[in-house]
DNA sequence: AAGGTTGGTCAATCAGGTTGACCATAAGGT
DNA sequence: ACCTTATGGTCAACCTGATTGACCAACCTT
């Protein structure tokens, strides 16, 4: 590998981890859901319970792009959007059960793709590995400059 | 970092990455280029002329959509289109000063990253992370799922 | 010379996002 | 309590980057 090529072999690497994914969940019946789809599922597993704002928020985009979004997750059977019991303004979001099914998948997928890479080139040089891209991530983040999103 | 992480976590150190990219580019005066132009110079500067159905093929683009980002550029003053010698109905297209200028500035940086994460990390671990990932981006290559593009 | 292939453009359309206006409810200051 | 302001959500119009489809001119066979 090139000089000055680390980082976008990462990116590849992602890519096709993530491609893998896909694929997975297209094999278990969940070939419906969208990338973006799994940032909401990444914050519903977490809160199990947020409103449309917060999934805005945590998405990066304007709520009427969450909703629209949420309208979607919600006719595919995903997602649930019921009167919130605080606020009767909002509406709370949580994964049905279908949604926790997939939610589990994809955490299953990415584990397997992880197992792969320690087969791969070595249990050990793998956490070396996750300890090296650890510390990248948490040097960025400290200078407040980390996205989740892979989006441009 | 949690079992199944290391796959995001390397998204989210190339979007760091990435990010910082864009940022120098900014401040170098080359704030109005787009992440899809970085694999149109990417390709450029390899080949160093190539037509609009290759650039097409290489984005994973229509050529249409292609043929409209190279028009951009062009305006910009970092690309050119002329008359290909060898086929009157092909432009050819090749980067202009500033496009160079541009391409190198963007090598510099990823450069310059790469080294700050060597320092961050360590020589000798960072070059145990740059094997395993040129080990698994093979790996999947060799299994054809490889694709530079970060876009889902 | 004739037929099919290929590089490029034009035009219509679509998808996913944005901005802006609006309503109903909530929260706070006085 | 009351009035003001902030907040969750929806509706509607629009923008951007892509797509598909039709087409032309030049190329490459044969």
């Amino acid at each position: 590998m090139a000089y000055g090529d680390l980082p976008g072999h990462m990116s590849m690497a992602f890519r096709a981890a993530m491609d893998r994914v896909h694929a997975k969940l297209a094999e278990l019946g969940y070939g419906d859901v969208r990338p973006a789809h799994g940032f909401v599922f990444q914050l519903l597993s977490h809160t199990n319970g947020s409103t449309a704002v917060e999934i805005a928020a945590h998405l990066g985009v304007t709520k009427q792009a969450a909703t629209q979004l949420l309208a979607e997750l919600e006719t595919k059977g995903y997602i649930r959007r019921e009167g919130h019991p605080l606020d009767r303004r909002a509406r709370l979001v949580s994964l049905t059960e279908r949604g926790w099914h997939c939610v589990s998948a994809v955490v299953n997928e990415w584990r397997a793709i992880e197992d792969d890479w320690a087969a791969l080139v070595g249990a050990e040089r793998l956490d070396v590995v996750r300890d090296a891209v650890c510390a990248i991530v948490a040097d960025a983040s400290s200078k407040g400059q980390v996205t989740m999103k892979p989006l441009w």
